[in-house]
DNA sequence: GCAAGGTC
């Protein structure tokens, strides 16, 4: 066989495109090996796309000592096959792939232009082509649209950029150091000490997400509720009521509140002035992945990590974009003209699509962040083949509709604010309509503005005062964090990428160090930041990715070397882990004891409805096997309370008491169905409940 | 198996 010039991409359908964009006809040959997809485009030569699947090699520790020992500091790069189990199809692609650069003469590294995406390109081209590295060329690109394609092809750069794959491979190496050795550390001295194993971990990315966490705790626990009052005036106008509220709320004392509500009880109101506001409300922007992610949590309550599942099988049946984009921007080539004609041949996107057809010009509100290798995440017009449900359909929605949104133009809102002043005192009354609704149109039900109705007030008129309320308030600690509001705090932070933030919560999670939605930190948690402040306080802090940054980009540069960099990271790790080792002891009975407490959380119900001394657990008989509810006191031989509880399904203390009989319930889970509440009160009429019902969050 | 990162 003739040579053919060789191009690595890093996905399959970027090899699709790649390959159809480069061929003469627009239509490359499809093939198929060990189940591996390639591709054969004809370009006055034979050119061969072959994908790879993101990263097919890692980092892992060298030598034959696999122990669980720490600190562990001689590291290579290998096949992720070698390292991960079930990555076998990591094996056939790897042999599809050096099978297919055998015959090559020519080599493109045509991966994503970023750092992952250089290291991905690297290794493959340098361990699964036989050095190829520094032979190949770099294809560098921006849209995967046809034109882009074309001109990236035809001039390529001659080299690939070495500085930018030495920090990324830096990258890799830091966090695995830094990962790997103190989750040791952690796991080793709670396992030593206090005899528990559980896996526990920590890295460059879960230690400041979790400390944001522990820092809201800390911030709840030591919050000082002060009350206030606040002062409403009752107004009649056209006899209906109307609520003003004062100007100068809130109040701080009651004596305060309650000599303004005297002074004008029984006087009337004069309206001092009508002002009217307009407010323009420019469309939104396109969606990145995270953007979506809050608005998908925001509208359906789906958590980050099905929003991220989801948008990757709706992309998989290619009725969107890719999704892992940070890009809020939408290239004319993706062509929106082609979209929304072929939106409009659904029935439910018709009428709007034609609308925004019927429009002289389309031009999206695009927003500021870009991502070097993908736009923002649009519909491609495909309709699904069959129905779609469930998350599916939702998500699909939104992004269609937020599709047309951002063409929709600016909505208005009119804002009146009456200005009445009672005896010296000032009180407002807003209005407040939509009169241009724009884009609003678009995007409903997903941005729903209230219109709040308000008669013709005139400056000078006269208006009855009926009464006047006080309320007695208390200010609120700092809200919890939600997935939604969690994820937004890490993206400020620059810390994990669009494609693992919402893993990595899920991490925190399964960790036992947080737990429920509106996200509570275990002892667990709180104790892992207390000991990670006290032994390595850099890798909870979010100014170690920063440093890490400014490190990539001094190698960049050509100012740092990765060695230099490693041999810092080591010798810092090795004070680090030396102090851990010295204070095991110490370090161990803290996480221990934090874990037996959640441990005994996890079986706890809740106080004993019979002997109201002891507590009821959840207790697996060694007898029969089978799970019950039991009071503590049974070991004293003090009460003898037990249950029955479901055999199947995972069962949580609720935290709650049941609203019909104030016994306590537990929570029930089967997989893949709804949760329950049951209250363990044989006698109750209202046993199983539905989370609503029982007012669990 | 522990990280974080890419991909299906």
């Amino acid at each position: 066989m003739e040579g053919y010039t060789f191009v690595i991409t890093e996905k399959p359908d970027a090899a699709y495109r790649i390959a159809n964009a480069l061929d003469d006809k627009g239509k490359a040959e499809r093939l198929v090996e060990k189940g591996i997809p390639y591709f054969i485009a004809y370009r006055k030569e034979k050119i061969v796309v072959v994908p790879t699947l993101g990263h097919l090699y890692t980092v892992t520790q060298s030598g034959k000592e696999q122990g669980s020992r720490y600190p562990v500091f001689n590291i290579k790069w290998a096949p992720l096959y070698q390292v991960k189990r079930k990555a076998d199809r990591s094996r056939i692609w790897l042999q599809v792939i050096s099978n297919l650069a055998r015959e090559a003469n020519r080599f493109i590294d045509a991966c994503d232009y970023d750092l992952e995406g250089s290291i991905i390109g690297y290794c493959i081209l340098k361990y699964a082509c036989g050095e190829k590295q520094s032979v190949a060329k770099r294809m560098k690109y921006s849209t995967l649209t046809k034109e882009e394609l074309q001109r990236a092809y035809d001039s390529l750069l001659p080299n690939l950029n070495f500085a930018l794959i030495e920090s990324g491979l830096t990258r890799h190496e830091v966090d695995w150091l830094y990962g790997v050795n103190l989750s040791r550390a952690l796991t080793l001295a709670t396992k030593r000490i206090g005899g528990y194993y559980a896996t526990l971990s920590t890295g460059r990315v879960q230690g400041p997400t979790l400390k944001f966490l522990v820092e809201r705790e800390r911030d709840i626990a030591g919050f000082v509720p002060t009350p206030y009052w606040t002062i409403k005036a009752q107004i009649t106008k056209e006899e209906k009521q109307f609520e003003a509220t004062y100007k100068r709320n809130p109040v701080k004392t009651k004596e305060e509140a309650e000599k303004i509500a005297e002074t004008c009880r029984g006087k009337k109101g004069i309206v001092e002035s009508v002002e009217e506001k307009k407010l323009i409300l420019p469309p939104p922007v396109p969606f990145d992945l995270g953007e979506l992610q809050s608005e998908a949590y925001s509208s359906f309550g789906y958590l980050p990590i099905l929003t991220s599942t989801t948008t990757q099988q709706l992309y998989l049946e290619a009725l969107i974009s890719y999704p892992r984009t940070g890009s809020q921007k939408l290239p004319p080539q993706i062509g929106y003209e082609d979209i929304l004609k072929k939106l409009s041949a659904w029935h439910e996107y018709n009428r709007l699509a034609r609308e925004l057809l019927a429009e002289p010009k389309l031009k999206p509100n695009e927003g500021k962040k870009s991502d070097p290798a993908h736009p923002a995440i649009y519909p491609t017009g495909k309709l699904p083949e069959k129905a779609l449900v469930g998350a599916g359909k939702n998500i699909f929605d939104l992004v269609v509709r937020r599709f047309f949104a951002v063409f929709g133009s600016p909505a208005i809102r009119q804002i009146i604010r009456v200005t009445i002043n009672i005896d010296g005192e000032s009180f407002t009354l807003t209005g407040k309509k939509t009169v241009e609704e724009g884009w609003l149109r678009f995007y409903n039900p997903y941005r729903k503005l209230e219109d709040v109705p308000l008669p013709l007030f005139q400056k000078g008129q006269e208006v009855e005062v009926e009464g006047l309320i006080l309320e007695n308030k208390v200010t609120q600690p700092p809200p919890r964090y939600s997935p939604k509001t969690l994820l937004q705090k890490m993206e400020e932070h620059n810390i994990g990428t669009k494609a693992t933030r919402a893993g990595i919560i899920q991490t925190l999670y399964d960790r036992g160090y947080i737990r429920d939605e509106k996200v509570m930190v275990s002892e667990l948690g709180v104790a892992v930041i207390d000991t990670l402040e006290k032994f390595c306080p850099s890798v909870v802090s979010v100014e170690f990715t920063r440093q890490l940054e400014e490190q990539m980009e001094a190698i960049r540069q050509g100012k740092e070397t990765k060695e230099r960099i490693i041999a810092r990271t080591i010798e810092n790790l090795k004070e680090v882990t030396t102090n851990l080792k010295v204070n095991e002891k110490a370090v161990g009975e803290q996480l221990s004891r934090a874990l037996q407490m959640a441990k005994i959380r996890q079986k706890t119900i809740g106080s004993c409805p019979i002997c109201h001394s002891g507590k009821l657990s959840i207790i697996q008989s060694k007898k029969t096997n089978k799970r019950f509810a039991g009071c503590t006191n049974y070991f004293k031989g003090t009460c003898k309370a037990a249950f029955p509880l479901p055999q199947r399904g995972i069962i949580e203390p609720s935290e709650r008491v049941c609203y019909s009989c104030k016994w306590p319930t537990v929570q029930v889970s089967l997989r893949g169905k709804k949760r329950w509440i049951l209250c363990l009160n044989p006698a109750c009429l209202n046993k199983i409940q539905k989370i609503k019902e029982a007012g669990v969050k």
